[in-house]
DNA sequence: TCTGGGGTCCTCTGTCCC
DNA sequence: TCTGGGGACAGAGGACCC
């Protein structure tokens, strides 16, 4: 499978088994910071940490120099500093990010067409019908690294397993700028020693659960009563869990992913109590989410609002409207409409707006009949329509107050009228 | 030590309706 | 007319991810 350096990286050797394994996930080594040093020649070597120069601001990335010192990744920038002194405070360009990340895309894309981003500096590839063209799985792994170097500077590490959630672990432990790949025969064995924090979804809470329940490997997970995972971690999650503990994973490379929200906070350099400033800052906030829909051609049809205190307390508020919008006054009325039925004893910390039940601008409205939760109700109805009156007595047609029509089904109706 | 900003998903609770 | 169970749904909050 791999070999460690000591460090708990592991990497596989050149001629790795790489047999069922046909899903790769690439991530890129410390994004933010790698191409900070790619652009800027003088602070290549360095310890650099990317973060504003705020008072508040938190580690966004860091180069592996600063890594050494213990500095992760949403730490404040204050504490950061203490950890390693030398470090360079560099500010955040995130346009030259997405312009990096684009290109590293399209080379993935060369690859395969079966490429899922997962956020700007990483993405799930499909390659078990790139076979023919590339070679292996292992083989393609090695020839993506490659050319992002070449062709970027930047490295990036690749693992390789025969699902999402397998690869994503092995990225994690190869990195950096290392390559492993699990066969398909060999992942129950490369789980089982793992921590259940390595589990996808599991964060400090839940590994608290598991932990407190004596559960501290994956392959503790596989000794536990399924009862115990729904219990601790609620049934979705302890399903999730049961799962990927077992190495099944059924989600597949999905290429076509939309997003269902769009919003802006912003956490303020001093806490406002002044209401004036908070409300301006809402309208502010809101017509940038007007915009970033328009820009998109989306219209949303909730409004949420999040309010952070001086304790940092949160809270959130959110209304749906009567009309979707894509206009940032509209927006900015209804997150004004939510601020004032907050009660605030406290200053505010932060403010957002977000944006939510995203559709294509001009697109009808869904109607009753346009998607499940509707024919779920009117079948409800019809039930229970049925269960008083008699099934024969019932149309259709009675329900939806038209005369004539059809009797009630005996199976459930056609999951569309209006498709094809 | 003192916690960003952009998101997704899940659970819980209250309300409405049958 | 009242009551209770149960499903659907919206809203709130929290955990998690990068």
């Amino acid at each position: 499978m791999g070999r460690g350096d000591g460090s708990g990286r592991l990497v596989s050797p050149e001629d790795a088994d790489d047999a069922g394994a046909g899903i790769l996930h690439v991530d890129m080594d410390a994004f933010y910071a790698s191409v900070e040093q790619l652009d800027d020649p003088s602070l290549r070597g360095k310890a650099i940490i990317i973060g504003a120069p705020e008072s508040r601001s938190v580690v966004s990335s860091a180069s592996y120099e600063a890594r050494r010192f213990g500095v992760r990744s949403a730490m404040p920038v204050g504490q950061a500093l203490r950890l390693c002194p030398t470090a360079i405070v560099v500010a955040p360009h995130f346009e030259r990010y997405l312009e990096m990340s684009a290109q590293v895309m399209r080379i993935f894309r060369d690859v395969t067409p079966l490429v899922e981003p997962l956020s700007i500096d990483e993405a799930f590839l499909d390659v078990r019908g790139a076979r023919r063209l590339w070679g292996s799985p292992g083989r393609i792994a090695r020839m993506l690294r490659q050319r992002v170097l070449d062709e970027t500077g930047l490295t990036c590490s690749i693992g390789v397993a025969a699902t999402k959630h397998v690869a994503k672990m092995a990225s994690t432990i190869s990195k950096p700028d290392g390559l492993l790949i699990v066969p398909a025969a060999d992942t129950a064995a490369f789980l089982a020693p793992r921590s259940v924090r390595a589990l996808w979804g599991v964060g400090p809470k839940a590994s608290e659960a598991l932990e407190s329940r004596g559960i501290r490997t994956i392959g503790d997970v596989l000794e536990a009563p399924r009862e115990m995972l729904d219990r601790a971690l609620g049934a979705a999650m302890g399903d999730r869990v049961w799962h990927l503990a077992r190495g099944i994973d059924a989600r597949e490379v999905d290429t076509r992913r939309v997003e269902k929200s769009v919003g802006h906070e912003e956490t303020f350099h001093d806490d406002i109590a002044d209401t004036a400033i908070l409300r301006s800052e809402l309208r502010r906030l809101a017509d940038r989410v007007g915009s970033r829909l328009r820009a998109n051609g989306w219209e949303a049809s909730t409004v949420a609002i999040k309010v952070r205190f001086a304790d940092f307390t949160t809270i959130s508020r959110s209304q749906t409207l009567v009309e979707s919008t894509a206009v940032g006054q509209r927006i900015g009325d209804a997150a004004l409409e939510l601020f004032a039925s907050v009660d605030r004893a406290l200053p505010v910390r932060l403010i957002g707006v977000r944006a939510e039940k995203l559709r294509p601008a001009g697109a009808a409205a869904p109607t009753l009949w346009d998607d499940d939760a509707g024919w779920r109700r009117i079948e409800d109805a019809l039930d229970g329509a049925a269960a008083k009156f008699g099934r024969g007595a019932v149309t259709r047609a009675t329900l939806l107050g038209v005369r004539g029509g059809g009797t009630i089904p005996s199976s459930p109706p056609a999951p569309r009228l209006d498709q094809g």
